[in-house]
DNA sequence: AATGAATGAGTTTTCATTCAT
DNA sequence: AATGAATGAAAACTCATTCAT
């Protein structure tokens, strides 16, 4: 409706187009479900036509996939600056968890996690594709910062696979909750409080004995 | 079918259906959503015609509805045994905990935190409702037994409420799993190291320094 | 339900059914038209059982023809006393009309009208079995009383044929009124006035110059 | 919207799409009754899918609605010509009811009055408003006519609001006629007797004695 | 590239009819 | 004779997909 004026205007209009109607048909998709999201409304919220979705997707199904294909770079993409910064592993191990909330959980990245959820089921190979790049990558990450932790004596001996599930589950259930509960409870506000309790509960967790107040 | 003994077989049946009508519709809720379902589906998973759903429930929205009900209510059953068996606040919070796997998450009412989490936006109305009647029943019950731990000096000092949410988090988080990610990958296997690390964690972060080898 | 005590009561209940599912019928199928009429609802108004009517009739087209042709007997079994009382033609020719309204226009039997003219396409064969036994026979009627006021002089030169139809126009519209406007709007109170005044013209417009206040 | 000269084929269609849909709605609707008549006859009738009435009518009851609204429309501009033209009140009178056949009565849109006896008690607020857009206003009109007749003295005293209805039900009644039982029975043919012992009976039934030979 | 009217297959819902009790 | 649970064919309604413009 509104292009005008600078040629690159209309051009960048069209290369974002991609991701104009990806980021739409993310917020639908996480609120209402795939298949309770009718294109119509994707469009209408993309402000283009229906007819328009089919230039750039082939199916909704197709769309779904770039949906997640889109998410799982971004959230790539924001993981990657949280490598080896540090060397104290009780950081890293910090550094990494509070910073997928901050960029994944806590953004409108954090849907993907509920939507992939909830239609693992019905895109198998999606939801394959999902946990081979997404969860288990994550979890390596993870597990690289415990396994430091335990080789130099700060954390515990535990199972690193396991461990590696346990603590990344609060963050990821409390951001699939802000998707679903959230909106209608207004308790988004104790969030800081349920992450300083979560934070110095597995700390406390798994640091040896030696140092009591591990968590601030 | 199944007519035999005494109760008049029809009689018996016609009581029971409700229930295998919510039992079928429950699976395949989880397994696919609400909307993806069709009531087709369901009544063919029953074993009766499509029209004897409208015998018992009024719409696929009053369908919805009552699985939900009908799970909290065997939910809230399943959980009534669990209260107040143990003086010890240890004990106690690993029997509920444990408690909570056994008899919901690694059943089939385990589907039930999923299918909520993806239609919660969709039905305000039963979200709110399952809210109050299930999460938040939970969850003081679970504050009892934490509180007790605190003011004994068992527990360190942390906050009630966040601290319920928290712990029950990776429990919830690993039956969601199980309805979706879990069907597709093999890893069903490791849920026992899964459970085994996570009381470790949790336990050891709850325990003052007192006591050294909390978990098993 | 209530079968009980006398002997008499059960049989006289079991003679009865038809008619009391057919009065049931005939006011559900005036008020909502056939299509519109379920047969539970028929069913719960004659306080039987829906599949009781299957006992009494083959179909609810079956019901439908009972319907009109009970609605029939009875309108022609009110007819029958109007004959031949009268010798004058005036008297004869109101009796006659005055009759048909409270006889049949002003009770149950005037929704047959209406229910005949709204579903006369669905159901030809007993379109035409009305407008032969009703229809043609009531003209005929008419006609005798037109026919022997003209030859007497009393009336004027009209089309004999056509003026039955006219005439009875106005009051089988007012039945048919009573049965779809009426519930609504309150103007069944007029219906008096109304009478008088058809009269008034009618027979003012039917007698020769002659007798100058014919109505009353 | 607009770009171009005249009607851009297309454009034109989308433009006449309603009233091609609520016309070959009526036929069907006056032909079988409201409930009788399926969606998908309709559409084929108007040479559509049945996909197309769901985008200019929301339901079936809507269609119902716009095709009542339609024909009230219709009828009121058919209607509008004839006022005032005629001084003389027989004249006017005359010219008023024939009128009512000519343009009403004997085309499709006599269907509309059959239509809505049939289904006033299934829809009453569509029926209120017609009683009060169509019927209250043609009674008006009507009366004017017979006011003016009567102040005049050309007209015996008679309750104008009674006559009015009285003087219109038999073309009403004939125009429903026609729609129901006229298809079957040759009869279309005496219509013009109708129409005129129709007129011979009400004129001389509203005149004053003065003239004798009022219809023709 | 973009539109949005049109489609028709698919889904929910209704209800006449059947039949075991 | 009577019941009412069960059925399934048919109807209303939805929406992903197509295509003329």
């Amino acid at each position: 409706m509104s292009d005008s004026i600078r040629p690159p205007a209309r051009q960048r209009r069209k290369e974002a187009r991609p991701q104009e109607l990806t980021a739409a048909a993310l917020s639908l998709f996480v609120e209402k479900g795939f298949a309770a999201t009718r294109l119509d409304d994707i469009a209408e919220r993309a402000g283009v036509s229906k007819g328009t979705l089919y230039l750039y997707f082939e199916s909704k199904d197709a769309l779904f996939k770039a949906v997640i294909q889109e998410g799982i770079v971004s959230a790539l993409h924001a993981g990657e600056a949280l490598f080896d910064e540090y060397d104290d592993p009780l950081d890293l191990l910090r550094t990494i968890l509070q910073g997928w909330w901050d960029r994944i959980g806590n953004t409108e990245l954090g849907g993907i996690p509920k939507l992939m959820m909830s239609e693992a089921r019905n895109f198998p190979d999606v939801a394959a594709y999902y946990q081979q790049e997404v969860l288990q990558r994550g979890t390596a990450l993870l597990r690289k910062a415990v396994m430091r932790g335990i080789e130099r004596g700060v954390f515990r001996q535990v199972d690193a696979d396991a461990i590696c599930s346990v603590l990344i589950a609060p963050l990821v259930y409390r951001a699939m909750w802000r998707q679903s509960f959230g909106p209608a409870c207004g308790q988004e506000t104790d969030t800081a409080q349920y992450l300083r309790t979560y934070f110095d509960l597995i700390l406390n967790g798994l640091l040896t004995g030696v140092s009591g107040g591990a968590a601030r």
